[in-house]
DNA sequence: TATGAATGAGGATTCATTCAT
DNA sequence: TATGAATGAATCCTCATTCAT
């Protein structure tokens, strides 16, 4: 049989396919992926079940594209934010700003990503476009410390840690109240970020 | 029937029981809880699935306290290395050091938190133990604060962006390998959050 | 509408026809008809699926031709090859041997009637053109018998079992292998016919 | 989980056991083994569905076993009709009695079998059968042959049509009337296997 | 004629939970 | 306490068939 992949479809048959994606997005992060059923995504979008599987291979297909999908668009999102920049600090701030901006407006797929990264069958896929997320932001970090603008140290790790931070301000500060201004949150995380980055002062004076 | 949870066990009963908690958490974070049946458990203990209900009263009761044990032991794991520790600077480097120990020694404990705080049904309790934990490295901070050792800023927003920082690189740099030695990261944690609560160093001077 | 059987076809759309059913005969054959499913069919032809309901009531109905198709076919076969012979001995050589020759070629509609033969819904078609066949072999019999050529028996006893060593013979030794020659099977098949329909010899003697 | 296929069962699992099998036997051979469900099985027990999949792994597993059961009961049967018979030809007749025999007792099977010898998913598990049923008959064969009691030929070829013969009288004969007596049918099955085996009569004389 | 899209009943299978022994 | 057996609702997925364009 025609793989649902590889389909090529009708305008009207992208709409429908987005309308899927959209509405899976909404339901696996409110109820969680498992207890969402095929049955739910298609009753919520008001048509046959069959129309599912039109469309996707299988609901795991579903899920690791709009994975796939979310990964690709915050990294689209963080590089089009740092374009022209030439400073690798600046970028690095821009970079932090975009990437929450993003996370601040796509709370359910930050939610299925941090689900994905839990859960065996997903979390290979999660952890390379982590990996990929990390080596941007060091390709700025070590540009920034070969220029002596901040101390030596693990550009990875540094990475690492400035993904923590965001990835968490975001679900802990600006999902749990998606009524407030996430600006002042974002500002904080900058600053606690770069202080991070530019770690201890020197012990000394 | 009288509920499985208050149940008076005998020595043996509080091992089986232990035992199951055990085989169930790895289970649980390897494969994922929901596709981790309880016959999969009781058959990696090696006994019937009456056994099971014997113990805990439904499969999601198993988790909630597998979930509940383990915030308790983490918060008693910092508080015990900070006890007696009066400057509070002091306090929140113990604590991010005891409470990354704790985390890189319960991986599968860590790995079920993150998923239970993506789903609907266990994410106010992780909320809370995480609020908990929050506010206790407030606690700390504001005193940092008030004797004018770190700059001014709201507690809690450090407090969660400590937490990112430890869990992520816990995850992404423990974890991710096992044979590696925890103390350089553990170290880097500490020196990022430190100078991240510090923040920008004064843009005069 | 207009039922998909009576329609009046261009000369395109006989060929169309033609073509689905031969793909569907041999796909049929290979996975087996329940596994097979119409989409498979339509796939392998190459077009939408609404081309097969526009030559085919239905997948069942598909079945029945080819079925009754086959059925034709091998006995128009057979007829031709003893069209003109008037020994019957040497009538039920030849209709052996056509007979055989037809099966030999015709793989996938044997393994179909086979196959349609177990399954009630299919069995009573199969069943009488079964005993049409029994019965042209039992013309011959009866005149063979009346001449005092073969021993007196049940003729149709004597057809069945003449279809049974044909029909065995075809699948496991010339199906089997299709790379060898067919004709020392059909030549061990027509002695081995004639000797059963001749019975054990005489016990005198 | 526990394979459903190793389980180590009580007297009254094993009941169960053999009672579903008696039931999906019936049920594969009168509706055919793809339109029979597993809710047609169960129901006609008189169980939950669950049940099923306590006792087999799937409908596939359950089907095959059916077959190698069948397969195996033929044989030990056939054998122990031969058990202490010397004459390769006395051997000879008595196998095919034995094997009419169940296999007028086994209609059953026997439709089952003869379907999965068209379908590519159990073909090569009867093919496999029929192998060692060809084989057993050309052992008594080729000795007949080397003492001369039966003219020269290729033994496979002459076990194959021995089946043949036997099977479809079976079927066509037996099987078709149930209420019939099957001794005639098989006398006539033995007397034209005989025939067939000892050929022509030497066109000479 | 032909196609992509849709339907929805039905199929195999799983699984949390219960119960008789 | 413990076990094998049983339940049956729920799940993912398939597929023959239909329809709008």
């Amino acid at each position: 049989m025609d793989d649902a992949a590889d389909r090529r479809l009708t305008a009207r048959g992208e709409e429908r396919r987005r309308q899927i994606i959209e509405v899976a997005t909404r339901l696996f992060a409110e109820k969680g992926y498992h207890p969402t059923s095929v049955a739910d995504v298609v009753d919520a979008v008001g048509v046959g079940k069959g129309v599912f599987y039109w469309y996707f291979s299988s609901k795991e297909a579903l899920l690791t594209e709009i994975l796939r999908d979310g990964q690709l668009a915050r990294r689209r999102h963080q590089r089009d934010a740092i374009a022209g920049i030439d400073d690798p600090v600046e970028q690095l701030e821009r970079g932090i700003r975009a990437g929450m901006e993003w996370m601040a407006e796509h709370r359910d797929v930050i939610t299925l990503i941090r689900f994905a990264a839990t859960e065996e069958r997903f979390a290979p896929g999660i952890r390379k476009g982590e990996d990929v997320a990390a080596d941007d932001a060091a390709v700025a970090l070590r540009r920034a410390i070969a220029e002596g603008r901040i101390p030596d140290g693990d550009p990875d790790l540094l990475a690492r840690a400035v993904v923590g931070v965001t990835q968490h301000l975001c679900a802990a500060r600006i999902h749990a109240d998606p009524s407030a201004d996430p600006q002042p949150v974002i500002d904080a995380a900058v600053r606690f970020c770069i202080g991070g980055i530019l770690g201890l002062p020197a012990p000394a004076a």
